[in-house]
DNA sequence: CGAGGGTTTGAAGTGCATCAAATAGTGTGG
DNA sequence: CCACACTATTTGATGCACTTCAAACCCTCG
């Protein structure tokens, strides 16, 4: 890799959850063995099972994570952007990526070594104490998301899924652009493309929230919060939710 | 700690997974400070947002993990029994539980300080990785679960709760002791008791199985995992499913 | 034996899935 | 720049799975 794109690089890296608190210096033994691709909406990255050998970064488009069933069904587990480490995990799964995942948008990604990436963990314990850290925020998340398909409807669900796009700024009001498309949400949520049509119907009528195309317009985000999370166990109301 | 209960109690601890391939002697920092009591069904150990000081070690009974909702719906995110850790995760949780326990068939647990164990993570790399190991186990669990909300129906989620139950043995067949009570394991499997009492008739229907009371007496637990798997995305056929 | 949970059964309602088809939106080649 | 093809999204109609409410039954334990 060019010394330029190294630099760019390793300033990526430090973007990493997992990479918190670690130096440009550290992080080159990283950008030396590491590849920069260019993919296009619906390229696989890797598949289920498969041996692994890299672990992936994401520095532009979208990227997601999901299993396939034997009869055609997929569950989506996780739809990452920018900053977003995939695949290290498979270190901890007998070296075979435990997702399959796929481009939805347009996407830059570079991919490092596992090895390297796996020998750096037994000698380095503050890079174990990150992917702990990592980790459980990750395991959070999932309870979270489990919980919802218990306790919530399909309203409630994708009021929470936005609530997750809100970035709090100055206000209660809220400008919202959908990432990416409506039917990969509903996937996300564990529901048909008709059903998250209607669902994002009922909540326009109920919460007062406008919805047009891609954009999402919010007067009161409490009044969301109000909405969806008063079936959530997290603190109410939460950003979290 | 009395020494011989010291011993009992080091001899539990190599049993839990975070602590594989630790020494007695390794082990024995814990069992200083450690506390073991007996609880009785219906104790709650802790609340879900407490401030967090012991991890907890099963010795005997089950123990649930639940989180409640404002308006009083529960999802149980994990029922433990012998060998099994709780409480631990607390560390990478602003040290805070993310959630709250309670007995459900009569248990002795010890308690060990979380102090203790967070010191021992940052200067033993060894348990670092062991944790990692863990985590990662229970992601998949999780994620296999979330899975099984999207796309398996009622009868299919029991029968995979029937052959996680079931530890392989000589032959095709088995004999199965429910741990705990149905309603537990329709709360577990994210359904009503009505639910899973018809979902269960159904699954006996459908597969050859017997359910008597407690007990459920398998011919072929082939065809239970041809029944229950078919949706699934693990290899099939598959224990973990 | 009687009280209290656990469990089952019945009847009715609700939410989501499914199938079908219309509509909107996007990118392509002519 | 337009017509076409293709996909995304919406809408309608219907069916099924699960929930809810109500009540019976069963089992255990004081």
């Amino acid at each position: 890799m060019a010394q330029l794109l190294r630099d760019q690089f390793s300033t990526l890296l430090t973007q990493v959850a997992i990479f918190e608190g670690f130096s440009l210096e550290e992080l080159q033994q990283y950008s030396d063995k590491a590849i920069g691709k260019s993919y296009t909406k619906k390229q696989i990255v890797y598949l289920q099972d498969e041996k692994a050998e890299w672990a992936y970064v994401i520095q532009r488009g979208w990227v997601k994570l999901f299993r396939e069933t034997l009869d055609g069904d997929e569950a989506v587990v996780d739809i990452l952007t920018t900053g977003q480490i995939f695949g290290d995990t498979a270190i901890f799964n007998d070296g075979c990526y435990a997702c399959s995942s796929e481009v939805v948008e347009d996407a830059v990604i570079y991919q490092i070594p596992l090895s390297v990436l796996n020998a750096h963990i037994t000698t380095n314990n503050k890079l174990a104490l990150n992917m702990l850290h990592n980790m459980s925020y990750f395991r959070k998340k999932q309870t979270r998301e489990l919980e919802h398909m218990k306790v919530q409807n399909a309203p409630q669900r994708i009021g929470c899924f936005l609530l997750q796009l809100y970035k709090p700024r100055t206000g209660p009001s809220a400008l919202i652009h959908l990432p990416y498309d409506k039917i990969l949400i509903a996937a996300r949520l564990g529901m048909q493309p008709e059903t998250f049509s209607r669902a994002l119907l009922k909540l326009q009528h109920e919460t007062g929230i406008r919805i047009q195309g891609a954009t999402v317009e919010i007067d009161d985000i409490s009044v969301l919060t109000d909405y969806s999370c008063s079936s959530c166990s997290s603190t109410h109301p939460s950003a979290e939710c």
